[in-house]
DNA sequence: TTGAAAGCGCTAACAG
DNA sequence: CTGTTAGCGCTTTCAA
């Protein structure tokens, strides 16, 4: 089934044909009719690679770190909400997370496919990889803190989500708040990492009030182990903290089971707080206070931004999420002692 | 950066490098040094496109109802780990589980890119369409139990898995153990999907073991709503189960939610049993008993006869794995009462 | 408004 | 073992 096949049947050129299913400029009623009817009868779908010999692939290539973030599920609903009216087709390829040789090869392989446009979340590479990416293919990138004139940007505004679980738990009376982060061996990037926001706030505003020489990190990773670990490194410290700031959720969650296996109670022993609000984290058995970011709306937004860029925009446009908390059972005051 | 390209800084015609660049059969030694040093030399990457009118385009498809769930990415570090060393990549998309039609766009838009071949995870559409996949495109599925001669099968033995969890109650001393599974609507294919065989096994085995008139099934869904929905049913019984068994962790979460939002306890009122063995059930605070079926070895098994077949293997082959029960904090014997 | 024809980059059949 | 050549199905000039 080629577009001469429907040429034939529909007795016109295959430019005609051509021009009917990409709804080209030029076309009269009559013909657009009699092509669509041939179309329609012979079940005629574009040979897509032929296609994207010369045009549009009318795919768009989201690069992940994993797909075991919940939130990133979020982000790609909200994402397919937005394109798939539109005719695009999003194809997810996981970059692996932390190993930037890995990361390349996964965007290599989108630009390789000829996608439209890229949403990279969360990437971990040099800011001139992504500014060299953008430069051909419209690009989003989500999650990250730089600033680009090639680029949008679409991000939640982690200084003020970091900010509101640290101001929650010294106002429920808490001092030794320790905080879970990811430790990734980038250099001269760290900045622009979500991670560094959010454990920079955490210092900033200890210092503020007072409390600098509670500042305790652990630096593992945004993930069950990562939360796991970080966390049974701060229970070690003397005193330990009555209060456990986890960057992530997924990180949150294996805090939890680090405290419950050290014969401790949450909220009564240690407060434990996440960010995401992934789904789970509202489950009543668990009751995490998180830190809400609407992944659906930065998805979408993502999406609509790319649809854009496709369609010739090229200056850039910076789209921040204003996050919330979202308080529940895992964090209450410090125990009297 | 083009074939012809390289040729002519090589000395060479396009010919030898095609070959060269798919190792292909009848270069010399002589003539493949040549032509790599002028491939790294410019920095060539074959077009995909124009390969893919010809040929390979050493891509895997995967079809996922959707990411959320964490089970999938298991299976998706398996294939990945199988696929890497052979230059295949893999490519998701998201099928958005339950909606045939929906589903149906997401299978035909990796047939349109030319996928070499296709795992589809949890299909919920007609064997009929399968087939007719499968007859043009390397095939295999991943957890559903009916039996084709033109793909292949990776699946877990529900019927071991279920039989585990139930028997693992009863010798616990429970009687009224209720179940959560999953509601499709889809006329004629139940007998082959995974809820089914979990749901009638339940059955059966509560019959054999005379508890017939126990047999409590709450028709939700394999997600956190589902098992928060399905446990609010069962629990609203008079008298009401002193066992959930969820047909998925996922549905097991959502249980232990309604359980502790009923102001009951887990073990002591109630106990609850998963499926799937994510991750996360395994964390101290959740501590879910539940079945392990090894989604790593699925995902590189599904990789594996994958590769075979577009090797050119046409016989079907049907990889079963066998599941074990995992107990944990979550299930203990029933109260007296 | 329509159609003829060139050519995208690659592979495969065939000739040397 | 190596090179020449004919397309794959589509879009895009450019004429008519």
């Amino acid at each position: 089934m080629t577009i001469t096949d429907v040429a034939r049947h529909a007795q016109v050129s295959t430019t005609a044909v051509s021009k009917v299913v990409r709804n080209a400029y030029g076309v009269s009623e009559a013909m657009r009719v009699k092509v669509q009817a041939a179309i329609d009868e012979l079940g005629y779908r574009p040979h897509h690679a032929a296609r994207a010999m010369r045009g549009r692939t009318f795919t768009i290539g989201v690069l992940l770190p994993h797909i075991r973030n919940p939130f990133f599920a979020d982000i790609l609903d909200g994402l397919t909400e937005e394109i798939s009216a539109s005719g695009y087709q999003a194809i997810m390829v996981q970059s692996g997370g932390r190993d930037p040789a890995a990361e390349r090869r996964a965007g290599d392989a989108l630009v390789d496919r000829q996608v439209d446009g890229i949403l990279w979340v969360a990437p971990c590479c040099a800011k001139a990889q992504l500014e060299q990416l953008a430069k051909d293919t419209p690009t989003v990138v989500l999650g990250r803190h730089d600033r680009s004139a090639v680029y949008d940007c679409v991000l939640d505004d982690d200084e003020v989500g970091a900010e509101l679980v640290v101001e929650h738990l010294i106002a429920l009376g808490h001092r030794r708040i320790g905080h879970i982060t990811q430790k990734d061996d980038l250099p001269g990037r760290a900045a622009a990492l979500l991670q560094t926001i959010r454990a920079r706030t955490y210092e900033r505003v200890m210092t503020e009030r007072g409390l600098a020489a509670h500042i305790a990190v652990a630096a593992t990773s945004y993930s069950e182990e990562g939360g796991y670990e970080g966390a049974r490194q701060l229970l070690a410290r003397d005193p330990r903290p009555t209060a456990i700031f986890a960057g992530a959720d997924g990180a949150a969650f294996g805090a939890l089971a680090a405290v419950h296996e050290a014969g401790l109670t949450v909220p009564g022993d240690v407060s434990v707080a996440g960010y995401d609000n992934a789904r789970m984290s509202g489950l009543a058995h668990i009751a995490l206070t998180s830190v809400d970011q609407d992944g659906a709306i930065m998805g979408k937004t993502a999406g609509r931004l790319l649809l854009e860029r496709i369609d010739g925009r090229t200056s850039a446009v910076r789209f921040s999420v204003t996050p919330t908390l979202v308080t529940r059972r895992s964090t209450a005051p410090p125990p009297r002692s």
